[in-house]
This record gives C-alpha cells, sequence and structure tokens, in this order.
DNA sequence: TCAAAAATTCAAAGCGCTTTGGATTTCCTT
DNA sequence: AAGGAAATCCAAAGCGCTTTGAATTTTTGA
C-alpha cells in the first residue's frame, strides 16, 4: 500500500493526502480525518526511503563512539543509548554509530556530517575547550550535547546536569552534618563533569574555610575497581575522610566494599554519598546500606536529547535550546552525623 | 554533485556510469577507470536516500536491545557495538536500535522487520530454545544470531564461539596440572553460552570421574561485584576449589580480589582461567598476576557480523552461514600446579 | 447579487538513483 | 567481406514521496 493507491482509495489526490497526513493547514478538518481513518484500516505506512529523498532529510542522528581504552566499554553507555533509541524508533529515526579514536573525533565529526547521512549529531564526553563545539558551530547541521563544556561560551545546545549544584549540595549535606574531613572518588580528569563535581564539592567547603586536599581526590574510569582502590588509599592516610563523595554508584559499589574490608560503619564512621545514574542494574536502595545520592536518570537524558534533537530536525516543536536539569539529593542511610574526633 | 552532473561531466549517460560504479560487467575496463577516476577528483558521494528508494533496500541493520534489569547495561555491550559499528560505517549503513523489555523481545522483532526500515536484523543474548529464531525464520528478512540457542536445531545463521570447547580445554589444562576441586563463576543461568561453558568444564571433570559440585557453581550478571561475592563463598567452604574458572574478566577482577583479601596466591593456592573478551580496558595481562584465559574478540566478532549482514544484504559474496571460532587457550600466570593436599 | 478573498484540492514536476529494453559498435567466423 | 555474436552504451521508466503553482469551490463584504 503506497500514497498512489491509497488516495486513489479515498478519490483524493497524493497531494492532499500527503497533506492531510504531514499536518498542513490547507486540507479539510472532515477530509483530514477521512485520511486518518483510511490510514488506520489498511495499516499504511509512507515508505521512509521516498520521504528522505523528497525532503532531503536523511532522517538519521549520528553519534561518534569514542573508541579509546578504558572510554569505549563504559557502564553508563548502554544505558543512555537506551534512552535514545526509545524515542528514535518512536519517530522511525535511525543511528548512525560512528566509532572513533579520541583524538580523531573532530575529523570524524566532519567526515559524518558531510556524508550527508546523518541530519544531526549528537556529541557527548565533553571536555575542557573541547573543539567539536566551534567545529559543529561553522557548519549548519544542528547538534546536541550532552554535558557542557569548560572554559568556552554556554551558546550551544545542550542538556546537562547541574553538577556542581548537585555536589555542593551533597558536601553541603555532610558538611551540616559536622563533616569536616571530606574525600572526593571521582571520574577521569579530562572530562568536564568532573571538574564540575570537584568544583561544587570545592565551593562547599570553602564556605567554612576548608578545602580539599589533593590527596583526596582521585579521578579515573568509574569502575568498581577504581571505587575500591581508591577507598583504601583513603583509609591508610593520617586522618582518612569522614565524608567520602562518588561520581558514580558503580564507583560506590568498591568504596563500600573497601570500607566494610576496614570494619568500618558506613553512615555512621564514614558517610558516602554518590551520583545516582539510576542505572537498573545498581539500585542505591539495595545496598547493604542505602546509600544517599544525588540522582539524576541517564536513560531520561537520552530520551529528552532525541526529543530535542528529532524536534529540532523536523522543526516540530520549539523546546528549549540549553537545559539544565537539576539533580534530586535522596537522603537514605548511608550518611550520618560526623563520628566525634579521637 | 549528483549522478546526473557527473554524467554529464564524462559525456556518458547515467546508465554507464551507475553500473561502472556498481560493479556491472557491461561497462568498457577504460571506461570505468575514468569514472573512478572522475569519482576521486570530484568526490562524488551516491546519495543513499535515493539508491535506497531504488533498490528497495532500506540500507540499516536492526537490532533489539533487551532493557531489563541488569541487561541493558552490560559491559559487553559497548564494546561489541563499536565493532559493528566500525564494519557499518564503512557501508554506510545505519542502525536502527530498538529498545525492548525482555518478554516482547519477539513482538518487538517482527515489528521492527514489518516497518520496513530495516533489512536485516542482529539477534544476540540467546536463550534456551529461544523463541526469536523460528519466528525469524518465518520472515524472510536476513537475521544473524550471536551466539546460538540451544535446544532447537543449529539450521540458522549465526557467529559463535566454541564456548564448550573452551571451557573444557581450559579445565582439561587445570585438570592436567592436578586440580580436582573446582568451581565455576558464569554468567545468567538463562543464557545459552553460559550453559555451554559449564557443560565444557562437566565434560573434563567427568573425563577423571568427577563433577562440578552444586555449591562451586554460581550464575549472574558478569559484574565485579558478582565475582567477589562468588569467590568469597567458595573460600568459606569445607574444602574450596583450588581451580576457578571466570566466564569474564569482569568477573575474575572481583574473584582475584576475593583471593587477595583472603591471603592467598593466585597461580599457587589458587589457580583461576578467564575467559576474555579483550575488552581494552580490562587487559588479563595487567593484572597483578597475569591471568589465563580463553581469548576471542567480542569486537571482532561485531565487525565479522557486520561484514556477514551487509554481504548478505547486498549479496556481495557468500560468507559462510555458520561459523563457530575457537577461543585461543593462552596461558599465563594465574595457572599452576594444584596445591599438594594438606 | 457579484466580485474579491479565502479555503480546498489537484496535476505535475521533481528528489537522485537503478534497471529494463534497445541501440550501436566492435570482434569473430567462415 | 558479410552475417552474427559479443561488447558497450544509452534513453527512459520508474521507486514513493513532497511541494510548487494553478484550478476550483466556498465565503465574505459592500
Amino acid at each position: 500500500m503506497n500514497l498512489k493507491q491509497l488516495s486513489q482509495l479515498l478519490g483524493l489526490s497524493q497531494t492532499t493526502v500527503s497533506r492531510a497526513l504531514n499536518g498542513y493547514p490547507e486540507v479539510n478538518a472532515e477530509t483530514r480525518q477521512r485520511v486518518l481513518d483510511a490510514v488506520r484500516e489498511t495499516g499504511y505506512r509512507p515508505n521512509r526511503a521516498a520521504q528522505r529523498l523528497a525532503t532531503g532529510r536523511a532522517g538519521s542522528i549520528g553519534l561518534v563512539m569514542p573508541t579509546a581504552d578504558g572510554i569505549e566499554s563504559d557502564v553508563h553507555f548502554g544505558e543512555f543509548l537506551a534512552g535514545l533509541g526509545d524515542e528514535a524508533v518512536r519517530h522511525d529515526f535511525h543511528f548512525v554509530i560512528n566509532p572513533s579514536h579520541p583524538e580523531d573525533e573532530v575529523a570524524t565529526c566532519r567526515r559524518l556530517v558531510a556524508s550527508g547521512n546523518v541530519d544531526a549529531l549528537f556529541l557527548a564526553y565533553m571536555r575542557e575547550k573541547d573543539p567539536r563545539i566551534a567545529m559543529m558551530k561553522s557548519l549548519k547541521t544542528p547538534f546536541i550535547v550532552h554535558g557542557r563544556s569548560i572554559g568556552i561560551p554556554d551558546d550551544y545546545p545542550y542538556l546537562d546536569i547541574d553538577n556542581t549544584g548537585a555536589f555542593y549540595d551533597a558536601a553541603r549535606l555532610l558538611t551540616q552534618l559536622g563533616h569536616r574531613r571530606f574525600a572526593l572518588i571521582n571520574g577521569p580528569d579530562y572530562l568536564a563533569f568532573s571538574v564540575r563535581r570537584r568544583k561544587g564539592v570545592a565551593r562547599a567547603l570553602a564556605e567554612l574555610g576548608l578545602s580539599l586536599r589533593e590527596d583526596c581526590v582521585t579521578h579515573a574510569q568509574m569502575t568498581d575497581e577504581h571505587g575500591f582502590r581508591a577507598m583504601q588509599a583513603f583509609l591508610r592516610l593520617e586522618a582518612p575522610p569522614t565524608a567520602v563523595l562518588c561520581s558514580s554508584t558503580v564507583l560506590a559499589l568498591g568504596a563500600v566494599r573497601a570500607i566494610n574490608q576496614a570494619g568500618l560503619k558506613i553512615g555512621a564512621d564514614i558517610s558516602l554519598i554518590a551520583h545516582d545514574d539510576v542505572l537498573p542494574m545498581l539500585k542505591p536502595e539495595n545496598f547493604m546500606v542505602p546509600l544517599t545520592t544525588t540522582r539524576s536518570s541517564l536513560r531520561a537524558a537520552g530520551q529528552r536529547i532525541a526529543r530535542r534533537l528529532i524536534a529540532q530536525i523536523l522543526q516540530l516543536e520549539t523546546l528549549p535550546q540549553q537545559e539544565l536539569w537539576k539533580a534530586d539529593l535522596i537522603v537514605r542511610a548511608s550518611t550520618g552525623p560526623a563520628p566525634p574526633e579521637k
């Protein structure tokens, strides 16, 4: 069943049927209803290839996967992709997934856009002064950044969470509980979100005239292993921290183990707050001691980004160009008053 | 630059140029060379949408992502996808990534095929008697299975590794080293590869009249955490195993930690072999004690599957319908003679 | 009531590629 | 040298949709 057959069936021209389906105003309401009914009955689905050819739109979104050591197998990536896919499938949008070496990202993006196979690009894993942004702004292809760069103006479309705010709030909760010795188990130091989270913690401490000690911060891939090692190192310090923040529940997993192993009690000897991307496989409430978290769903972000990207391509609706989501601070049992000084 | 312009430039018809580019025989070798040279010079790239419309092929591959708890964030997924993408991008193929609840996979696959948006489907996470296979065979859309089901005939296109053989070989190495008490830290029990790996170990033991004790096998998501807990449990047994097999280096990570924590020496007190998917972020040779592994690159599998899928769609070349890759057994320091009985 | 404006609808021209069915040339045989 | 086969190349017809420019019908205003 194609447009021609459908229009013959209805005794209308292809033009009218096409317009009825695509929401153009110059078509009688009654006629439109007839068309929609016929579509439902016949199960007509427009041929995407023909639409793409006629409109010049590719109907797909490009994403460049950084394929370096320690990045490509990011646990968080699958979850985000699930969100993206969820929304994209609803609009029959495709993906072009282009693996690339991280040093080559700019060129890969450029090539992908030039290929004409995508009509929007998705960017993530932002770094400081990320060169991809200037490059994309020089092209006319729409794009959205997940996260934000640092050190360049925020005048591009992005969706980010308020990392600074989230970690400020978390650290603030802990200072209010009397904690003074802090540690942060963070993501890679070249990624912008890590920088912001660190800044959030530092700010909360600065309000009390404190600062984050250099040996109480670690930066690395967000793996369980990293969490474990980092926590072990902290516990070996002269005056170990009593308040620890983790950039991911994956990191927290390792940290918790190290704490238990040291015979300390979470929420009493040590308070812990982790950032929760809402990975279904790792729920903070299922930890032995339920974790206090700053929460923001990665999957929801994926959906929203797909939605905005698609809206922009189809010029359906005007969604905000920049969004900064606040993370929820969820207090559970892993945070408690600072232990008395010995 | 489009076909028309290119052909005018060359003083040829569109037909001839098209044929020259698509490798048809009825074109003079010299003419073809002229065309190819012109393409290089002008940078002409055929419009994919037009090709798709003309040929009726969608130019994309569908993949249904299981989106259940503990599956979608599979660390191994990203790595596999990198392989797929790598090959697909070379042929301008797209992906349609369709998230789905696992109980709904069959219907989702069917819908995806019916949408006409994909001309091949990729299936993975095979279970016993997986219903998707019969369903796909009833349709005419090409598909490839990564892995194999169990309990139904192997008469569909697949790429699998010889899981039984790999784990048989691994276990055999250990029995030859004198080990008699075995344990297996495995993937989820409903997945076919887990079943096969267990079978491989059981077979090697059976040759010596031994069997795998029920309390020496665990099945769960392949996370560090699982590896750690499982190993801890084994070590608490009356007569702990001296030989342990892990279905993933991710599991081994946790297992190693548990062993170290118990003060035991890997390769002396306990021998360990893990299956290595060649995740760049987790190299077995970088473990404190380098790990003996059964190795098979997940990324290579992704590339190969994309290659076969695309070849089948374009009918380029005839690649084998069924491939069973042997895993390499790489002996490193984590395996040694069984310790003397006390 | 009639011309002008607004609301609907339509025919036809692409979008850029593949492919069918013929032309036209060139190459062999005999 | 002539007839037929083989080798090349071409014009034109789609593929199924969108969109332009115009035609037709309905409303509106004076």
